[in-house]
DNA sequence: AAAAAAAGCGACTGATCGCTTTTTTTATGA
DNA sequence: TCATAAAAAAAGCGATCAGTCGCTTTTTTT
């Protein structure tokens, strides 16, 4: 476990309280302003830090935009494990599963972390640094469905079906940038609980 | 049918081509630098014209934009229909859609499709410009749909149905950004095609 | 308390942004 | 052939960008 200090993160009360702000603030302007628009003053202005003292902590926009993302990913991941894990062992697993990712997901900061992906896609130092922490991320994500999910599943039928409801969700965190309608949502989520769990009867070895 | 006139739109073979260029120059810009790459100066200097000319047949690069999107989108439409036109009707139907749906998608301009929503959303005026042409797109689909879909299902369950296919699709598209996997695409694609067919013989009323 | 290190400040840089204005070239109808 | 308007080029506009630098203030160490 490498220290704070080999991490080049801030040891002191100060320093640690002005990044935290750095972080939402960054997070805030890519939610409310865009890619576009989280441009390192606003930032700043935002954290009520000046300029200078954004880049003694980031040496760059791309690592404040990378720090920003593992902050936010952070949030999601929590919360879904949080709610996830509380559903009880009778309960309906996929629909727990799929209700808890949907409430993770379908809130504003997961615009922003859409604005670093998409930023990152053709700007190669912010792809290199955001690689480690969104590798995490699924990495995390498997821990917790190996941990909670039902034996009787492989592991790459497990992932497959993973992998639907995650396109599926962020599929929809699209459409809803353009139209956002709450019914079709619930909807749609209802969809995919039947055919998930369809899926699994069918493996689960039931044919009629 | 308003004239090409009353849509400013240039009517010197020139001109046209000029315009031309600047879309699939806006289009590739894009695609391989981003929107924040694809600055009106690069833009004009990939259609090898001034900025001065980019500026007289769009007046602001939002209106470029949304002109890229529907210079895009009218493409990607096409080729959808094209493939999907080409099914004999013995074909299997749902399988031919996803994939006449994911040749269409799975492609570099989508990127730039993606660009331009994202930036949207943040745009109240690229916003504007955009949602005419948005909704042409998602009406054209629809059309085909009806079109060519077998008539047993009703209009809200055949779009739920569609609505899967294009958010998992879109999703899937989100996914490659990061990390490709050409052979789980394809997997991914025969797992849609078995549960909207299943969805579809469930519905058209086979209980076992 | 003195010295050293860390953190923060705010003015400043060169480059580039979207866009405008002015000038030159090109196409067209009388 | 020439007047005229459309189209393109060239030059330039103020604003803002990511990032730097010299300096002050705050905190920790000696």
């Amino acid at each position: 476990m490498p220290t704070a200090a080999a991490l080049n993160e801030p040891q002191q009360a100060r320093a640690i309280e002005t990044r935290r702000k750095l972080l939402t603030a960054a997070r805030d302007a890519l939610m409310e302003c865009g890619y576009h628009g989280a441009t390192t003053t606003e930032v700043a202005r935002r954290a009520g830090v000046s300029q200078g003292a954004l880049f003694r902590h980031f040496p760059s926009k791309a690592a404040l935009l990378s720090g920003a993302l593992e902050f936010i990913s952070e949030d999601v991941l929590s919360r879904f494990l949080h709610d996830f894990s509380e559903t009880l062992p009778e309960e309906d697993f996929v629909a727990a599963g799929v209700e808890a990712a949907w409430a993770a997901l379908d809130q504003p900061q997961t615009s922003a972390l859409l604005e670093i992906l998409i930023a990152s896609r053709t700007d190669p130092k912010l792809r290199e640094l955001i690689r480690p922490a969104s590798m995490r991320f699924y990495e995390r994500i498997y821990t917790a469905l190996d941990q909670f999910a039902p034996p009787f599943l492989e592991r790459p039928r497990m992932t497959s079906l993973l992998w639907l409801m995650l396109d599926m969700m962020q599929g929809r965190f699209l459409a809803n940038l353009a139209v956002r309608d709450e019914g079709f949502n619930r909807l749609q989520r209802e969809l995919l609980i039947r055919v998930v769990r369809a899926q699994l009867d069918e493996t689960a070895g039931d044919p009629c």
